[in-house]
DNA sequence: GTGGGCAGCAGAT
DNA sequence: ATCTGCCGCCCAC
């Protein structure tokens, strides 16, 4: 009674669907969309999230508030700058001292395996990275303008302060330095310092966050 | 004095962020982690996930509880069958026809352009696909158990089914049958025919989740 | 609108 | 522990 079984691939409408549920149906989907529309706007500004403490973590990157990119490292535009970057363990020129983080920028490994097309979870470096990648830069004008950049630590980084399971927030940092630097096999890299802002240091215990458990 | 900043990469915890406090922090993250195991096996199981209706619609794939893979059309295992499928637009074989729809395999497509090693965002079918691929024979599983199957679709279908925005939860579907079919190229793919399951159209209004809007 | 690059994820071995 | 494939997502042009 709920629907008309098509042969033809036809949905008829039925009296339990009829025309005030569509239009129901259509304002819920249109206050999902704009719903989803701030929700984005909040993820491309600086500092904090409204309800996200320092410490809070997610099962997996998909879940956190906090870095709405899906695969990348660093979330930012190449004008307004780095809104959020995850700390993990692909780029091995990263250091992590807690409170001071020597961050690696994008680009210039070589992903893709051309004997066999396939792509690779890492590969040797191939090029010299490039200001000019958007990733890069954005950390690069962040150290201009000294805005904030959230950090969340993966549980496969290689460090102390990495969390014992899943992506954890850990603060706003800036970025205090940003430089080139040729690595030992002659390719160069873009390197970042950033440092946990005091802001960051004087909500709740950020301690929490960074010891190691 | 909520940290001695360290210069050595060494944290020291101070009065604030004593033994106790440590002690609920690794409580916590234990609980988070065992949380985050049930939520799993929820995904890992059959038919409607808990406070999800038919028609609920998030604007990522991310988001959506139902079908718990980032990329993947299929999810499933090739012991258990397939807990659930996304229907986008990547494969041309789809037929959307609401209540019944023709599902391709995975695999046998060539994403790689080995000209430029660069991923693409589709290509031109390289090989037969094969029913060892997991997540085909996790369906063809699925035909053999009757197990019910979620079913998202994206935004992108091009089907008058598809959602004018993000990904909907549009019920539980059942695999009828499933057979190997060459294309016009020569090669060999899966199809599968799904059709909506009574269990699921009995469920709210399962219309609302399959008429074009 | 089109395309490139990517600090993920699950299942399989 | 490691590897492979993948019906995504963002930003730039």
């Amino acid at each position: 009674m709920l629907t008309v079984l098509p042969t033809d691939g036809t949905i008829t409408a039925t009296a339990e669907c009829a025309a005030s549920s569509i239009a129901e149906i259509q304002k819920e989907e249109q206050e999902r969309k704009q719903r989803n529309e701030r929700l984005l706007k909040f993820a491309k500004t600086f500092g904090s999230i409204p309800g996200v403490e320092v410490g809070d973590t997610w099962s997996s990157r998909a879940e956190c508030p906090v870095h709405r990119v899906p695969m990348q490292g660093i979330h930012g535009s190449k004008d307004d700058g780095c809104y959020s970057i995850a700390i993990s363990n692909l780029y091995k020129y990263d250091s992590d001292f807690g409170e001071t983080v020597i961050y690696t920028g994008s680009g210039g490994f070589e992903h893709y395996d051309p004997k066999s097309g396939k792509r690779r979870r890492t590969g040797p470096q191939v090029r010299d990275q490039q200001w000019s990648d958007f990733g890069n830069m954005s950390l690069y004008v962040s150290r201009e303008t000294g805005n904030p950049v959230r950090v969340i630590r993966s549980w496969k980084t290689v460090s102390k302060y990495a969390p014992a399971f899943g992506y954890r927030y850990d603060g706003l940092y800036t970025v205090k330095d940003a430089w080139k630097e040729q690595t030992e096999n002659g390719f160069k890299i873009c390197r970042y310092r950033l440092e946990v802002s005091k802001a960051s240091r004087l909500v709740s215990c950020p301690m929490k966050a960074r010891i190691f458990l």
